[in-house]
DNA sequence: AGTGTATCCTGCAGGC
DNA sequence: TGCCTGCAGGATACAC
């Protein structure tokens, strides 16, 4: 998906908009990015007025009175545009949700769930859920509790390659392939590196740099390599500031080695070879 | 417990 | 032009 940059910059672009605007209707197009059958799904969302649109992670959510809230993960393609009333944009072309909006500070319009992968997911959580699942989500890599040492200590306890370790959201809430990639870049670790072998200078490196990558992304509006848009159908910039994602045969910024690619957990994995230098085999791990 | 694999979908780029 | 393959920002269920 959108990874966490996206999802912060989807949520502040919705937010004046949404906020304190009444669900008038919900029209459900697509009914397999529901966890629940589409007509309990509008049921439950119609009539309710939306109080705060918040992001865990990488999914956007919208907080209703009575403290129900609308969890989206956009999956690979997912987009929730605003359109306001009278928008003079050509309508979406793969729309999976419509919720026709009523007041708030730009009068209403339609919250368009868009997805043309249809892998994202909508649930509406009651608060106890919620709590349940956030619980089940790491640390926000942006908050006060993601710490270089928390870090460090949570990688020691992990044989698995530093970059599938980054994936899982279990770990860290946010952190897709496009920024673990980057991160990984400008912390000088192979992506491959099991993630008990990341010494705790090199903890300290990633730390720092997955912090500074995701702020920077976010300065950016993101990064729109296809699908993804923010609130308004505009697009991301931060594609230009990439330094491997999506680069092999590109010169590595730093030191001008030709970046690679390779593939391991069924997912690309960009890396300077020179920057990033695999372990040397034969101590903890002969032969993996 | 943690890791690898298959699966959910569609669209696009590149090779022939 | 058309067909085919490979590839894509994600997550989960399952077997081992």
């Amino acid at each position: 998906m959108p990874e966490l940059p996206e999802a912060e910059t989807i949520v502040r672009g919705l937010r004046r908009g949404l906020i304190g605007a009444r669900i008038a209707r919900v029209d459900v197009l697509h009914d397999d990015v529901l966890t629940e059958p589409a007509l309990a799904f509008a049921e439950r969302l119609q009539r309710r007025t939306i109080d705060a649109v918040e992001r865990r992670g990488k999914n956007v959510v919208i907080r209703f009175d009575g403290d129900a809230r609308l969890v989206v993960n956009l999956g690979m393609s997912g987009r929730l545009l605003h359109r306001e009333p009278d928008d003079p944009h050509p309508p979406p072309t793969h729309p999976a949700v419509r919720c026709r909006l009523e007041g708030g500070a730009l009068g209403g319009g339609t919250l368009v769930y868009h997805d043309v992968r249809r892998f994202g997911r909508l649930s509406v959580l009651e608060p106890e859920q919620f709590r349940a699942w956030s619980n089940r989500l790491g640390p926000e890599p942006l908050g006060r509790r993601f710490r270089a040492r928390e870090l460090s200590e949570a990688l020691s306890a992990s044989v698995s390659p530093v970059r599938s370790w980054l994936l899982d959201q279990r770990k860290i809430a946010g952190v897709g392939n496009i920024y673990a990639n980057e991160a990984l870049h400008r912390a000088g670790i192979h992506p491959r590196t099991p993630a008990m072998h990341v010494s705790a200078p090199a903890a300290t490196r990633l730390h720092r740099g997955i912090r500074r990558v995701l702020r920077e992304a976010i300065r950016r509006q993101g990064t729109t390599l296809r699908d993804y848009r923010t609130a308004g159908g505009g697009e991301g910039s931060f594609g230009s500031l990439l330094r491997v994602y999506g680069r092999a045969g590109e010169p590595c910024p730093r030191c001008h080695s030709p970046v690679e690619r390779i593939v391991f957990g069924d997912r690309s994995a960009f890396f300077c070879p020179s920057c990033q230098p695999e372990a040397a085999p034969g101590r903890a791990f002969p032969d993996r």
